[in-house]
RNA sequence: GUGGAUAUAGUUCAGGUGGCUAGAACGCCAGAUUGUGGCUCUGGAGGCCGUGGGUUCAAGUCCCACUAUCCACCCCA
């Protein structure tokens, strides 16, 4: 136990940190050109905003929250997801003052208590982003294009975006007691789950993979046809504006987002390199989680996307391979007797900004060069006798073998210009 | 919470029907004469064989429990 880290959570090396630098460095520009700025929250909060914002009834609070009691008796829950604390700083800090809409995009850890499979761990992490205060389609619009940009900016372009409405309340209730009315009856094909979720949370039902429920689906109402006539508005210019900027969707009517705050405009970003899970990104429209949570009416439309999952496809794609950082120099001395000169040569360099290492290990110079290509570092510096009595460096390329003799005065214009060549 | 598979060096894995002083490859370290890496050769370090019980003269090998990992269900990113 001691030496192993907690079950669901995994550490990042330092061979893959720079694959998530890398992921973070595209998001943050592409929510930038966006007008999205980022925001940073607690990794807890008070667990009634998750109870209150995401739902008393979703399997996210009932069963997944880490929550714990501080030393002060308040009860604090590890955040499972990244919108309910966004909107939580956005009513406390009084966002709804500034020009809407407000557009905010974060990088987050996220907290849940499930068994760990591929694709799903207790500790993961979220890309996401919130706009708040407008109503508009064009913000749902915004939000999926948003996520479509990024993953093809990363390379990804044949992910396939699902979208659907599940209206507002008022026509979802109509919605629940048609879907309710026509499975009554067949009650006794659908299975266990289902049986139970047909009285508490049929629109669950919809996304049921029992082959058995599927079929009985088939013929069942669909929410399409029950929406208000503003919600099918919505949903057409949704679709609308979706073809307008080029991004290809389908509509499925089985999505149904386990949260409780979403309406209208929902969707997922899938793909088949997932193992079971198969959502990379998921999101849409809630114009009531802020007002639940106190305070003022206020639309709102966001995603998240799970980073993990996202490795693994780019990853399944070849699409993360990110060269090893190299080191310009390293620095080598014949032996001890050589160190101090070492020494000032290594720190002018770091100096002058240029990434440059020496041996810790009391090494030999022949296991000085082994571990100098092996860092990798681009350049060896020799420091030996001759080095020092004359003031020139033995420079060796270490990816072609070649050697220079270069005046200790010149180092850095000649590193400078060789680097800049791109060796 | 439920089900299945797995658990041996840093890593990937060998170790039929119990008898090992537990192996290999890669990695790591050190050498192959005199101031130099990548290839090659030689040597070395490194394993409470997941943890705890049990069966047995004898257990890495059989049995049980626990824990962890992987996969799937539920659900989600």
């Amino acid at each position: 136990m001691l030496t192993k880290a907690p079950r669901g959570t995994r550490d990042l090396l330092p061979e893959e940190c720079p694959k998530w630098v890398f992921m973070e460095k595209v998001f943050r520009e592409i929510c930038g050109q966006f007008g999205y700025r980022e925001i940073r929250t607690p990794t807890f909060e008070h667990t009634e905003l998750f109870q209150r914002g995401i739902g008393e009834a979703t399997d996210i609070v009932e069963k997944e929250m880490y929550t714990f009691l501080d030393k002060s008796g308040r009860s604090i829950t590890l955040k499972p997801e990244g919108t309910a604390p966004v909107a939580r700083t956005y009513i406390e800090q009084k966002l709804y003052n500034k020009p809407l809409p407000v557009k905010l995009f974060y990088i987050t850890p996220c907290f849940r208590y499930e068994r760990p499979q591929a694709g799903r761990q207790r500790e993961f992490h979220q890309f996401g982003i919130e706009a708040f205060g407008s109503p508009s389609p064009l913000i749902d619009v915004e939000v999926i294009t948003l996520a479509v940009f990024f993953l093809k900016r990363l390379g990804l372009d044949s992910l396939e975006v699902r979208i659907n409405s599940i209206g507002c309340k008022r026509c979802r209730e109509d919605y629940k007691q048609a879907l309710k009315d026509f499975l009554f009856e067949k009650k006794g094909s659908l299975c266990n789950t289902c049986k139970l979720r047909l009285d508490k949370n049929p629109l669950r039902i919809l996304d049921c993979k029992d082959p058995c429920c599927q079929k009985l689906l088939k013929d069942a109402p669909v929410i399409l046809e029950y929406l208000c006539n503003d919600c099918r508005g919505h949903f057409d210019e949704v679709k609308k504006g979706l073809s307008a900027v080029d991004v290809k969707y389908s509509v499925d009517p089985g999505i149904v987002r386990g949260l409780d705050y979403y309406t209208k405009t929902v969707f997922e970003i899938i793909s088949e390199d997932l193992g079971a899970q198969s959502t990379v990104c998921g999101g849409g429209r809630y114009d009531h989680l802020v007002e639940e949570c106190g305070g003022p009416p206020t639309p709102a439309a966001g995603f998240g996307i799970g980073v993990e999952r996202l490795v693994m496809i780019l990853e399944a794609n070849g699409l993360l391979d990110i060269p090893p950082i190299q080191m310009d120099v390293f620095v080598a001395v014949l032996d001890e007797s050589y160190r101090d000169y070492g020494l000032q040569l290594l720190y002018r360099l770091r100096r002058a900004g240029f990434s440059a290492e020496t041996d810790y290990m009391g090494r030999s110079l022949k296991a000085q060069m082994k571990y100098a290509d092996k860092i990798p570092s681009k350049y060896a510096f020799i420091i030996g006798e001759d080095e020092v009595k004359t003031g020139i460096i033995t420079v060796k390329d270490l990816a072609t073998g070649e050697q220079e003799k270069v005046p200790s005065d010149k180092i850095e214009t000649y590193l400078k210009n060789k680097i800049r060549k791109g060796c």
